[in-house]
DNA sequence: CATGGGATTGACT
DNA sequence: GTCAATCCCATGC
């Protein structure tokens, strides 16, 4: 998708990558779950203004925002709205599609619906780690594309964000309904 | 310069 | 349900 898909409001943009796939290295996935956020609110790490950690956030649209998570993990993000702007999609849950096989090496889980049912499993799963950050995900390693044709427009159910602590009366959250690859914290 | 907390996960009770 | 792992960096003294 071209860079005019993410330099919209990001909340709009958090709803309209459900469907889409994330491919990288071999794997690939629909996406199932997002979350958005904004320089404007102070869940979003944007919103103590542009430092070393959010510089990418502000950056272009477009690009990938992959920072460290509780010191362990890896989350994917998607850059939105305009450049000077600090906002981002969390990529929350996939469905896998392509490459399952190696996201069970990887993951070590038997279970397909524990490959990708979350925003660290997801980044394990495909391999993304630290060093895409700031990539373009229009050309890769790691890509969104549009909804394949053959998938019908999927229903989208809207909600609270999860596992923050500030702003979390806003409802930036969308999953793609009845989908039993969503994240673990869906069920809390 | 020291400290605390976090957009999570998985192991254990 | 509870909790440790593990590290970057924003914040405050």
């Amino acid at each position: 998708m071209n860079a005019s898909f993410y330099e919209r409001p990001v909340v709009e943009v958090a709803r309209d990558l459900i469907g889409c796939v994330v491919s990288s290295c071999g794997c690939s996935g629909v996406i199932v779950e997002t979350e958005a956020y904004h320089d404007s609110e102070p869940a979003c790490h944007a919103y103590a203004g542009l430092t070393a950690r959010t510089a990418t956030l502000f950056g272009p649209p477009g690009r990938a925002y992959v920072y460290r998570s509780y010191g362990v993990h890896a989350l994917l993000n998607a850059v939105s709205e305009r450049e000077g702007v600090g906002a981002a999609v969390l990529i929350r849950a996939l469905e896998p599609l392509d490459g399952i096989e190696l996201m069970h090496a990887r993951r070590g889980v038997s279970r397909e619906r524990d490959l990708c049912s979350g925003p660290g499993k997801l980044t394990q799963a495909l391999g993304i780690w630290l060093d895409e950050d700031g990539g373009d995900l229009s050309s890769g390693p790691v890509t969104i594309s549009h909804r394949p044709a053959a998938r019908l427009e999927p229903e989208i159910v809207r909600s609270r964000r999860i596992g923050i602590t500030k702003a979390v009366e806003l409802e930036w959250r969308f999953c793609m309904h009845g989908s039993r690859h969503l994240s673990s914290s869906e069920r809390r």
